[in-house]
DNA sequence: ATTTAATACTTCGCATGCGAACTATTTTAC
DNA sequence: GTAAAATAGTTCGCATGCGAAGTATTAAAT
């Protein structure tokens, strides 16, 4: 009975594993048609509607580490998709906005509409919904359980 | 309405983004009382089950591709896990099997019954059947639609 | 005011994963 | 038998993500 929990485990964790790499595989193809990767693409999203904020709230609205978004935000401005400027009032803290470059990618995305994801839309609603339910409910388990980070 | 459909996109990624990445932070907390990584447990779990296979099946059990498994293969051999032995028969391919103190440390696995996956079992069963059915169906789906490997 | 804390970021070393290009060994074809 | 193609692995350069340690800069404490 050790080893039939064990399974149960292992077949949960196998799922998430298969899963994560399907919709990684999916993202990567959404993404590199305009030429830039998932995260980066998640990053201007995020800039859309959270202009001008910091690498620490970017890193929060990812779930990323801040050493994670400084990287992705490093790259991004080599690349000139964001600008990085030092506030004002605050000089510890980094404005980022999008570039023109930025903005027409973001754009385009829209435009799309990610054909690639499309797939995605043939999941039956009901599914969809569960899907998002259970999702939540897992998220709340596995962020309370452990971590706490703030709240 | 592009603007609604491409929301409803963005919120089964993202509740897959935050959902990938909890899981992930799972997993390590997991692992890494074992002094070892996630995938690593991983290669070690398929290895109780298929001992003496090759790079590429371990490649296609984890849902890798050959170069990323060649990678961790490497620094198991490096860290005295697994060896890695030519075929007799056909000298392109190599045996893997693990050590003793590979075995070690995927025996504790099973007996600590890996502690802190154990929020896992919160998950109401309904909850988890569900879940499975539904990763299984979109797993499909993205799999099929694109992709389309073997089979 | 000066020391101490907290905050915002960066940097480093590491493991993961990808695809593309390359080597070596079979296997197949002709 | 020899040339071509398939198969098994490796290597390279890249992006991602982590935590730990380090640098400024600002806020709080005494």
């Amino acid at each position: 009975m050790l080893e039939e929990k064990e399974q149960q485990l292992d077949e949960i964790v196998s799922s998430f594993r298969r899963i994560s790499h399907a919709f990684q595989q999916l993202l990567w193809k959404d993404a590199e048609e305009l030429e830039i990767t998932p995260t980066q693409l998640m990053v201007l999203r995020k800039l859309t509607v959270h202009p001008d904020i910091g690498i620490t709230e970017l890193a929060e609205l990812l779930h990323l580490g801040n050493s994670a978004a400084s990287g992705v935000v490093d790259r991004m401005v080599k690349a000139g998709l964001i600008t990085r400027q030092r506030s004002e009032s605050d000089r510890r803290i980094f404005h980022l906005a999008m570039t023109e470059k930025g903005k027409e990618i973001r754009e385009k995305s829209k435009q799309s509409l990610r054909r690639h994801l499309l797939p995605l839309t043939n999941i039956p609603a009901e599914d969809a919904g569960e899907l998002l339910r259970i999702h939540g409910e897992i998220v709340q388990i596995l962020e309370q359980g452990r971590g706490k980070k703030k709240l």
